[in-house]
DNA sequence: ATTAAAGTAGACAGATCAGTATCGTTTGTC
DNA sequence: GACAAACGATACTGATCTGTCTACTTTAAT
């Protein structure tokens, strides 16, 4: 295993682990045993937990963008509305038996110092969401997409949310339901 | 102090604490030390930490929804929707310098088990708002009000974690004009 | 083949964690 | 005013935490 691969290894460990656990409950030594790698090692890739934290929420941010991206351009058909779309993503997600939650809102609930690396890396993905909901709003040609995305991102915010704790599994099919009259004007 | 309100004084320290730092960052040691009071003390009122942040939540729920029940009963003039009326008081909520997020998002991050007492805190508070909001859309006389009380509870649980990330200061009176599209059929 | 970087293994430091034990003092109640 | 319950202060246990250090081995590229 060369050296970018055994970074990558150790993200993927600390990811599933941290997701399952939460981020204070999973420790280094945990981290290591599961990968088997030696605690030298993840501290030359990771100078602290916490920037092994951030490499795991930044990793999680490029996946779950570009999966969704996937999604929508795979699923949309002709004269459907792309937005609409994005909330089966949803009801993929949350049927996976690794979703616990959202993994940024965890980790701000967490690390709550507004400075922390930790908190931006969640403030970041945030904003992405909304810019990909927007360019989708201007790519389905809706008036006022800025205020169209930032109501669809609630909604999203808001299935992930209900889905986390009740395990309701429709609720996305629910939360598309409601989107459907914020999009037609 | 007597015996109950000493017990009222550290289930108030420790909510503080918890919300502001997260649960498993903040030790025992620091909420008796906050609260002047014995680490005996602590243990003969809750057996356990987790026992401590149940009842702290339990506070947090029941404290949380008459507050919001008071502030609607109030605030709702005559022939208003009362379901609108609630993302006023998510307003003030995230105008609060004591916002931090959803206090049971947070810890059903950090206690993920489903089994465990903290996340079905969580879970029994979740049910609790959407009953309150189904109620409140009978008494505003809307059609499918079950259905409808799941939409809005879908925009409040968004508009909390966007004025968490965010500190979107806006984000509840935005997720207001969305709903008014959910309540007009 | 040599060499420097990166790996393994594991002891170690120093702090902190949850929870228990001891024991003298205070307090509310009858 | 007596008495039991509760409280305060603090030492302690044993585990675990992040991060460092040492010493040896493997690997990849020149």
């Amino acid at each position: 295993m060369k050296r970018a691969e055994k970074r990558e290894h150790l993200v993927t460990i600390a990811t599933d682990l941290f997701n399952k656990f939460g981020y204070r409950a999973v420790g280094i030594d945990q981290v290591i045993a599961e990968s088997g790698v030696a605690k030298t090692t993840l501290y030359r890739h990771f100078p602290s937990k916490e920037d092994l934290i951030v490499a795991v929420l930044k990793g999680i941010d490029e996946e779950f963008r570009s999966a969704m991206r996937g999604y929508v351009d795979e699923h949309t058909r002709k004269g459907e509305n792309k937005l609409l779309v994005t909330f089966d993503y949803l009801t993929s997600w949350f049927a996976d038996d690794t979703f616990y939650g959202c993994p940024f809102i965890n980790a701000a609930g967490e690390y709550g110092d507004r400075n922390s690396a930790v908190f931006n890396a969640a403030i970041l993905h945030k904003r992405l969401m909304v810019a990909y909901f927007e360019e989708l709003a201007r790519a389905d040609d809706l008036d006022q997409p800025q205020k169209v995305a930032e109501e669809i991102n609630l909604l999203h915010e808001g299935a992930i949310a209900v889905a986390h704790i009740t395990s309701d599994t429709t609720i996305a099919e629910k939360a598309k339901t409601a989107a459907r009259k914020l999009v037609e004007v």
